[in-house]
DNA sequence: CGCCTTTCTTGACTCGTTCAAGAAAATCCG
DNA sequence: CGGATTTTCTTGAACGAGTCAAGAAAGGCG
């Protein structure tokens, strides 16, 4: 997990004010991968005191447009985000409790890219998410889920 | 697109009742590839007079569950679904205006399936979403939304 | 044909997220 | 270093897709 000053450093990279909001926020998602808003929001205010929760959510817009973190959104789940980006990863998801996984791709660099047929669109990103259930999940029985 | 008896029948074999309101969103379902609920609501009520919101969602979960439709819903849109399932195809997904499009899987029967560190999970689905710019957006200045 | 179960209607409500306006802070530049 | 300028943060309200709840209506079974 990067230091504060990698973390300074990669805001000033990209361009964005640093501000102990968005220090605090950047931090939060790197501390909790696939963490969802409030949490993120929670981790913030640990850091840095009182933060509104309007200011995450800008930040982690401006974050997220700047290719800092990469929001995730699984069906039936909130936004989530994290902070491994650049790497063409793709994700495990529970069905029963919602935990997520990092999966790398199997095949190589970005392997899904080619579409049977395309229809003419102009794909950039292939993005994979596998469903199934977690370990814990698919030990117990199976009308037990952990959660929601 | 199947007949109004064919519908009728696929909704015995999935054990469910048959009524007004689900051989309405049913069709309204195979008719509009990928559409939103408000869509399917308003397809619904053009075919059967008044029919609540609520219904709709009741319907749509009830055929999801069955298996009869799938639910998609790629990030920052809302819920969409399709009757097309069963195959495993995928999706490409507009980042301009949202237009989706089927596409088969390229490589075989069901191929993403295998993780490359599945981290324990039991997977059952792997759901492949490209993003990229459909044909009219691509074809426009990249500053150029069609929408949204 | 009548009962029982499921489904539909009506209406209120939740919650993640966004919008808006003004205060505060970061950066720029002399 | 200090003021001007721009961006960002705070506060508070609002939005909207989707859900919850209770009762009326309709399907299916015997």
């Amino acid at each position: 997990m990067p230091s504060h000053a990698a973390l300074e450093q990669s805001l000033r990279d990209a361009a964005l004010r640093v501000t102990r909001p968005r220090l605090a926020v950047l931090a939060a998602v790197h501390a909790h991968p696939h963490a969802e808003t409030d949490v993120l929001i929670e981790a913030a205010r640990t850091a840095v005191g009182e933060v509104s929760h309007q200011a995450v959510y800008d930040v982690l817009r401006a974050l997220t447009g700047a290719g800092l973190v990469r929001r995730i959104q699984p069906s039936n789940s909130v936004a989530r985000y994290e902070a491994r980006v650049g790497d063409n990863h793709h994700h495990v998801v529970c069905r029963s409790c919602g935990e997520i996984a990092d999966v790398d791709c199997a095949v190589g660099e970005t392997p899904c890219l080619t579409a049977d047929n395309d229809h003419g669109f102009a794909i950039d990103e292939a993005e994979v998410i596998y469903w199934g259930r977690c370990p814990t999940c698919a030990s117990g029985p199976a009308g037990t889920p952990s959660a929601s």
